[in-house]
DNA sequence: TATTGTTATACTCTATAACTATA
DNA sequence: TATAGTTATAGAGTATAACAATA
């Protein structure tokens, strides 16, 4: 019996709220802060792509600009990320982490990080490895932007 | 080299946010109403649970109590699930899907899972395969409660 | 007193629409 | 005119604390 498509996609949209559940919690409870998911992200973002853009984070998030707008307001709030206006193009910003931010994010990934690795020790080392394996499948399929099937820009399957 | 806990944690923290992204978009455009995932998933709780318990879905969902009876609200109020006083112990309510509900949680199921495997589409049988093996594995691993990694109730593990 | 829900309050997440500033 | 961000507004998600009703 093939394994379809749509039993895939059956089977990812039973679990993959499951899962975010647990990272939700534990990311709440991971430092002192309390992060949520996408500013725990954000920050990872940025910190992967200093001097940054807005649109670029909101692109790569997976937000509209606006809620990505009110996100960094928060970050910055916090002191976790300096936002300053770009030299040659004033209408940009660029992103950056501040040292606090750089380690914010390092202490709530690595206790995230604990509390999954935790349950999933649970998993011999085998079946450790076929999630991973899944999940690389996964990450190209869902990295791209949100209905961008075609990455070309001028050949639509039409 | 052996798949260790914190790699398999690693990938599982960078792949399913992504997931979920495309998860949440796609269950905004399906159907009519905007469902969010929780209210999403109440209904689909609530289907397979009839005369279910507002403690019973919280639980089963992940939220708080307050949060669950307010997302009942919504729902009650968009006439797509019925609470009514039980009738022995009428502190507890029991929760019910109307007929439009009913139809509401198969056209929304079937649009998003179609969405979804229009991307999964592109995937190899035997890729679609490892990832529907890998949701069966982190199944049981997520689906218990919050840090419930020890399921017996007397034998705490220190 | 213990249990089941609800209300009150206060955040964050998220979107769309309207706006500002710069190019 | 087009682009990068922000502000305004609105509704959903989420938590804790305080409360009401029932057992």
């Amino acid at each position: 019996m093939p394994t379809t498509p749509k039993d895939t996609a059956r089977a990812v949209l039973e679990v993959a709220p499951l899962i975010m559940r647990t990272v939700r919690t534990e990311m709440r409870n991971a430092g002192v802060l309390n992060l949520s998911v996408p500013q725990f992200r954000t920050l990872g973002f940025v910190a992967h792509h200093p001097q940054t853009s807005l649109s670029a984070v909101a692109e790569h998030i997976g937000l509209a600009l606006p809620s990505m707008s009110k996100l960094v307001d928060g970050l910055v709030e916090l002191k976790l990320v300096l936002r300053q206006s770009h030299s040659d193009d004033r209408r940009r910003i660029t992103l950056e982490l501040t040292a606090r931010g750089d380690a914010l994010l390092q202490s709530a990934r690595a206790s995230t990080q604990n509390a999954l690795a935790k349950r999933l020790s649970e998993l011999s080392e085998s079946e450790r490895a076929t999630v991973v394996r899944a999940m690389q499948i996964l990450q190209p399929l869902f990295a791209r932007g949100k209905s961008d099937v075609c990455k070309d820009k001028s050949a639509g399957r039409s």
